[in-house]
DNA sequence: TAATAATTTCGTAAAAAACTGAATATAGTA
DNA sequence: TACTATATTCAGTTTTTTACGAAATTATTA
């Protein structure tokens, strides 16, 4: 017979009084009923929970363990009523999104579309490092994290990444800097004033290889962790840089800032890392496909 | 009447199947049944869980909350019986231990004792930053942090910090160096060469007031992350180093340094940090009270 | 050794859950 | 429009689970 939650109830209420007959008092129930319900979840489990201690019981090591499940078990189980409340009363439903550090607030907002035009949804964007939106992600704080790399398989978190988008890497320029540099790209380069992002990104290995096999030797005149800071530079006609292709409608339209060249095979990806459930908000899943 | 957990393992498999009717057959019970028991758990959370759609049904809002928690809840009590059979297997229970980087070897092992004197327990040591072992400490991966700080109040992890026991800072040296510098203290300071801890560590921005207060300019040759490294360096009597009087006697048999005075009133505080829970393994109450 | 406290076992009673079968409602589908 | 799939509601019955009283067991304490 497999044990149910009534038993590890029970169990758990024991375990925490200490005692059979005062978790009997507390629930108000007869003796014999508790211990045979710890009984019946000790037999489904097939490992004693507790043993004899003085003229009382005590935690075995495996009932530690059961413990420490059934606490966090229990604590959901309280916090449930409330959350299920707030989620009602609250007009809005609540999407929370991590977005990591070096991603492009113009392609965040690409991504994020689907969610902001349903009026009915509330976005909470959480910006942070790569590392602390996995563990937030994994503590359930986060419905989805969004970043430019997938989350390493090796850690024992229990999240998967998908491939969202990709976007080939091209130049852009300030209408100021462009004049006729678009005839000898990518050979402008060499002159140019370059604004680069930081080697925290991740395409920023895959740009200084191809420095390297177009002989580029490039004038770099800034080094961004942000790309909008850097975009703001750029538009003040500050240097060239790189970026996805992507986001060049926008980039135009905001920043005055025009394509110069494409760099070719070089691409930008993006993910969508999620915890693994089988089911997600409708919502959670428009941003996955598309 | 208050929800059971059957109740929410009904709702549970029919939100994960998407109808009552594929749900009643996969768990093998007539529909009745279920539409029943969801319909109680709605009624005792006072919300409704399922709207109608097509000739369907589909989660509201409020069920897409529910269906989070009933995840957790339900994957807990999943991998329930693999973790008490690991428990009760292991000849050994186990404690892991967080260290946070900073803290002294010695300090450590000593705070670490009441756990090693238990021939029966395997002691799991895991170092490392103290934000990262939070939030392993938050993920339930940790039993238990010890760091020479106490947790952060405003992060809204559940996690709460004791005081377990201060050493006031006194200065150390190796013979070599010590001679007749012990009779000046502390304006010997001021030509002896000195290995420090890092700024990383809680005690140096008093240390360095305390040079301020008595005119000391020390003569710092060495800054260190790594107090054991530090240690080693000042065993072969490359400096006078500051650390707790409380592994004076360590320190004297481990690797030949000797007392060379006291700065007063200068502490260094450490902290167990625990998950919010009533009840710990003995072992960790024992590291704690004492 | 007797008294006590805590737990366990057993038989039975009470309660809850589950089923059957039938009727109703609703929204897609042929 | 008739048909079908899905869900809900109801009454009555069966099955299972849970609860409890009485008695037995075990270890501690007086």
């Amino acid at each position: 017979m497999h044990y149910n939650y009534r038993h590890l109830y029970y169990f758990w209420v024991v375990a925490k009084e200490g005692s059979m007959s005062r978790a009997a008092e507390r629930l108000d129930m007869a003796i014999q009923t508790i211990s045979t319900q710890v009984h019946e979840l000790e037999k489904s489990l097939g490992y004693l929970l507790f043993k004899p201690a003085g003229r009382g019981i005590t935690l075995t090591e495996a009932g530690y363990v059961a413990l420490k499940v059934a606490d966090e078990i229990f604590s959901l189980g309280e916090k449930l009523p409330e959350l299920v409340r707030d989620a009602a009363k609250s007009p809005k439903s609540k999407i929370t999104v991590g977005v990591s550090d070096g991603l492009p607030k113009l392609v965040t907002k690409q991504l994020l579309e689907p969610i902001l035009k349903h009026k009915d949804v509330q976005l909470i964007a959480h910006e942070g490092e790569f590392v602390d939106l996995l563990a937030k992600l994994a503590l359930h704080k986060l419905d989805i994290v969004l970043a430019d790399r997938p989350a390493p398989s090796n850690k024992n978190l229990n999240v998967y990444s998908e491939e969202l988008t990709k976007t080939s890497i091209v130049w852009y320029s300030s209408k100021k800097l462009i004049k006729d540099n678009k005839k000898n790209f990518p050979q402008c380069l060499n002159h140019l004033p370059i604004l680069m992002p930081t080697s925290h990104s991740t395409v920023r290995p895959l740009i200084d290889q191809w420095f390297n096999k177009n002989n580029i030797v490039p004038n770099i005149v800034g080094e961004f962790e942000d790309s909008a800071l850097l975009k703001t530079f750029a538009a003040s006609g500050l240097g060239v840089f790189p970026a996805g292709e992507l986001i060049q409608k926008d980039l135009k339209a905001t920043y005055g800032i025009e394509f110069l060249g494409s760099c070719g095979d070089i691409y930008e990806y993006f993910y969508a890392i999620r915890s693994e459930k089988k089911i997600h908000h409708p919502l959670i899943e428009a941003i996955i496909k598309r």
